[in-house]
RNA sequence: GCCCCUAUAGCCCAAUGGCAGAGGCAGUCGACUUAAAAUCGACACAGUGUGGGUUCGAGUCCCACUAGGGGCACCA
């Protein structure tokens, strides 16, 4: 905004309404949550928190402005909403910051937390300031660390040995979300495979539970959300199926989806890293471990790259090993090989060619045989390189010929049951969650290792285990913890034996900071516990969150696991932490994501200096659906400040007094103006956030018509509008809102005014337009009584010239009579 | 390869199975002005991606296809 010339009282000035409301809010305290005696219902909004990675962007804009116009609606329809804030502040990008600046991750960290909240603060976020959590606070990941202990108590936290991914470069353990297409995100290298020991949080024994309660979520979580989760969580049934090994004591269980080929089974397949290929190798010919010894370091060098590769050929080695077919006796042999996962099922699978593409494609590679069993009038795979999965009749298969695929699979299962040789079995593509980090910036796991007594959890009073300073560390990734370089913090007494120990170096995945995070805004700064249970029963679950869909899978799967493990710990009633979800869309520049690469960043700062607060947000909004993505390149936010000048100056120019009687007012701007409270509600409750905009659009049009037009500015419909205006605009603008509610003669606080309910007996009508249509297509319309007919409105449609000449020579075969509104005509 | 979402005017988007247009952007014209900006007002613009089907009636429901976007993917 220009200075020059100094805008007269008449005329909406965007950075004086700022200034003037900031220091008046800062008093009035709006969005405290916590009063006591407050007699309002209660209701829990709550906005993704974000990550301290420098000020707030355009992404920050969108999401804040949106779940704002949910939270100030539920306030202006009276509930006392507890609408909290918070920063997710342990993570990579502050180490990183902090390694390349050779800074300390903490200033850097904390300096864009304040940052950020005072531009929290301009952008009149609704929060609740009294609800403020920072993740890295000792008072935060302390419960983090009570947290973990509660879990490794109940047998869910564990450590195991297996092969994670590594970044050669950056030296360290990567989660599978930072593994974009084979490469760390960070660096880009070639990430690859490493065994390592790690601290795993059990997932997999809630997986039936995961998958199942998403059930209870559809319709308030988006169907895209619950269909990624159920991917992502991927649970199939069949069958573990028992192989007797020659020459091995145990036999080998495999799981499979299609027990029904079991007779089609012409060899075994184990993955090439698996513990079981190793030690079947163990009693083979030289030259067969030799091959295998050159094939397992082949297959460990390989990267995702390679492995995902959709063209890649077969590969394996002959064990020279052999599986008995447990429904016929056959000998299988025994291939390793890199198509088979070792963390999936049992690491080992029945191959049948004729009815798996992959197991297929391998017998060719190698030379295997290919059984039919399963008759499904294709051509056969043996001939054809394609397998047939489809369904059709048993055959060469026993006591299952005839059967269908379903019916044999069920039999089967019996079989096998009786027999003692596999039962029903299902299995999950969900893994358990790998928490460790060689990472300084994170909250340190609370175990001590003695060589005495092993794992030993730290004491209760003896927590928080606080990071070290990181003055003297090396943040540099070399493959171990950075806090293995703090010897004073690292060697400790053993709390059992009182021996030498030394603490767990690794530090916790941050998702465990962020998964259970909404229950400590119920008690943000205590230090006797996580958060008290009558809060939490009088307040959680969550009744609205807001965020990104890119916490589609993650975040909130780990987020229902924490509630799920709360729920069984007796701390918490409910087994589901957010009734109801929103997934707001991006904010794009042009047609893509904005990045610096692209050149196409949009500054949120200059958007606010340029057009205000208010336009930026009303434009967020107004954009279209939320969960949509907002190229800005196609939104107007000079065309939004428009609008807020046009409805603030309708509210300047209302010369009655607040309190005069409205039942006198303008019959027709009252209709509008109570249309419009009906209609609003739904909206905003339905997240048609732009629709509600359109409709307050619609409403200050007609408010402009009246003050121009007959009813003049006085008349008590023109401040009945406007007040309302002021009121559903606080949503989306409140300092322009707050301005009007001044201008119409109020004290400070349009967003507590609360919105009215529709006054329904305005809107009664005593006649309507209804429509003529002959064949669908409209022929006439005409004002009607309410309360007629079917019959006169028949007549009276059949008496339209109109009508009578689109029927034309036609013979009418069917009208159908929807009084008052519509008749359609039928003709042959 | 499997699963999901979307497609309406130059653009962003509305439309309980019932008159395709609520709102906005951009546009044209007019009023105001010495002029411009701002403001106020008016106007114009598509038959709903394509092909079928259900229905008295389809943008809306069903099927197929096309295009764009997303998720999962050697998970047995």
């Amino acid at each position: 905004m220009t200075e020059q010339n100094a805008p007269a009282e008449s005329e909406y000035d965007v950075s004086a309404i700022q200034d003037k409301w900031l220091p008046i809010w800062d008093e009035l305290r709006p969005f405290a949550s916590g009063n006591a005696g407050d007699a309002r219902p209660k209701k829990y909004v709550l906005d993704m928190f974000p990550y301290p990675s420098g000020d707030l962007h355009m992404g920050h804009a969108e999401a804040y402005a949106l779940g704002d116009v949910i939270s100030r609606y539920w306030v202006q329809k009276g509930f006392n909403v507890m609408h909290p804030i918070g920063w997710d502040s342990f993570g990579l990008p502050a180490e990183n910051a902090a390694i390349k600046r050779g800074l300390d991750p903490k200033g850097w960290t904390y300096d864009n937390i304040a940052q950020q909240r005072s531009s929290m603060r301009r952008y009149a976020c609704s929060f609740d300031w009294d609800r403020v959590l920072v993740t890295s606070d000792p008072i935060y990941y302390r419960w983090n660390q009570w947290l973990f202990l509660e879990f490794y108590n109940k047998g869910l936290a564990y450590r195991k040995n297996s092969n994670v991914n590594w970044c050669p470069s950056c030296q360290t353990v990567l989660a599978n979300e930072q593994v974009v297409q084979g490469l760390c995100e960070r660096c880009d290298s070639v990430v690859t495979k490493k065994a390592l020991t790690q601290w795993y949080f059990k997932v997999t024994e809630y997986a039936d539970r995961l998958l199942d309660d998403l059930d209870t979520l559809e319709g308030n979580w988006p169907s895209k959300v619950l269909s990624m989760q159920r991917n992502w969580i991927g649970r199939s049934y069949g069958a573990d199926v028992d192989f007797v090994i020659e020459g091995r004591t145990e036999p080998v269980t495999v799981f499979t989806t299609r027990p029904d080929t079991l007779f089609g089974a012409t060899f075994m397949v184990v993955a090439a890293d698996s513990a079981l290929a190793t030690e079947l190798v163990a009693g083979a010919d030289e030259s067969i471990r030799a091959e295998f010894a050159a094939y397992l370091e082949m297959v460990k060098q390989s990267n995702d790259i390679e492995r995902l590769a959709t063209d890649r050929p077969k590969t394996g080695v002959n064990l020279g090993r052999f599986a008995i077919n447990p429904v016929n006796g056959e000998k299988l042999p025994i291939f390793a090989s890199d198509y088979v996962l070792a963390d999936y099922g049992h690491g080992a699978i029945m191959a049948v060619p004729a009815h798996d593409q992959r197991d297929l494609d391998f017998a060719k590679a190698m030379g295997l045989p290919v059984q039919v069993v399963v008759d499904t009038d294709e051509e056969d795979p043996a001939v054809t390189g394609v397998a047939t999965t489809g369904e059709g009749v048993l055959v060469n298969s026993g006591a299952l010929n005839g059967l269908s695929k379903t019916d044999a699979i069920n039999k089967i299962a019996e079989i096998l049951e009786a027999d003692g040789k596999g039962k029903k079995a299902k299995n999950f593509r969900l893994r358990d969650w790998l928490i460790s980090r060689q990472r300084y910036w994170g909250t340190p796991i609370p175990i001590i290792h003695c060589a005495n007594c092993g794992e030993v959890p730290v004491p209760q009073d003896q927590l928080p285990v606080e990071l070290p300073s990181a003055e003297g560390l090396d943040l540099k990734p070399k493959g171990t913890s950075p806090l293995g370089g703090a010897t004073e913090w690292l060697n400790v007494a053993c709390p059992k034996c009182g021996g030498a120990a030394q603490r767990d170096t690794d530090t916790m995945d941050t998702f465990v900071d962020s998964s259970w995070y909404f229950l400590r805004f119920l008690s943000p700064n205590s230090t006797e516990v996580a958060f008290p249970k009558d809060e939490a029963a009088a307040w959680a679950p969550v009744d609205q969150y807001v965020g990104g869909v890119t916490h589609a899978i993650l975040h909130l799967l780990y987020a229902r696991f924490i509630t799920k493990v709360l729920h069984d710990l007796g701390q918490i009633d409910f087994e589901e932490p957010f009734t109801r979800l929103l997934n707001q869309g991006m904010v794009l520049m042009n047609g893509s994501a904005m990045s610096k690469s692209r050149g196409n960043i949009v500054a949120l700062s200059e958007q606010l200096d340029e057009h205000g607060v208010d336009a930026v947000r009303l434009t967020m909004s107004f954009a279209g659906p939320p969960e949509d993505d907002i190229d800005w390149a196609d939104v107007s936010p000079a065309g939004a400040a428009k609008f807020l000048a046009r409805a603030w100056r309708a509210a300047n120019d209302v010369t009655s007094e607040p309190g005069v009687a409205v039942a006198t007012g303008n019959r027709e701007l009252r209709k509008a103006t109570h249309t419009f409270l009906r209609d609003f509600g739904p909206l905003i409750e339905g997240f048609k956030f732009n629709v509600g905009v359109a409709k307050i659009m619609e409403l200050v049009n007609a408010l402009r018509k009246a003050i121009d037009g007959e009813a003049g500015s006085a008349d008590p419909a023109v401040r009945e509008a406007a007040e309302i205006v002021a009121k559903s605009l606080s949503l989306f603008a409140p300092y322009t809102a707050e301005d009007m509610w001044q201008k119409l003669g109020y004290e400070p606080g349009v967003a507590l005014a609360g919105l009215p309910d529709a006054d329904l007996s305005l809107l009664v009508e005593s006649s309507v337009v209804a429509i003529v249509q002959v064949d669908g297509k409209l022929r006439d319309k005409f004002e009607v009584a309410v309360d007629i007919t079917e019959d006169e409105l028949r007549a009276k449609a059949m008496s339209s010239d109109a009508v009578l000449r689109a029927i034309g020579e036609k013979t009418v075969v069917n009208t159908i009579v929807r009084a008052p509104k519509l008749v359609n005509i039928a003709t042959k």
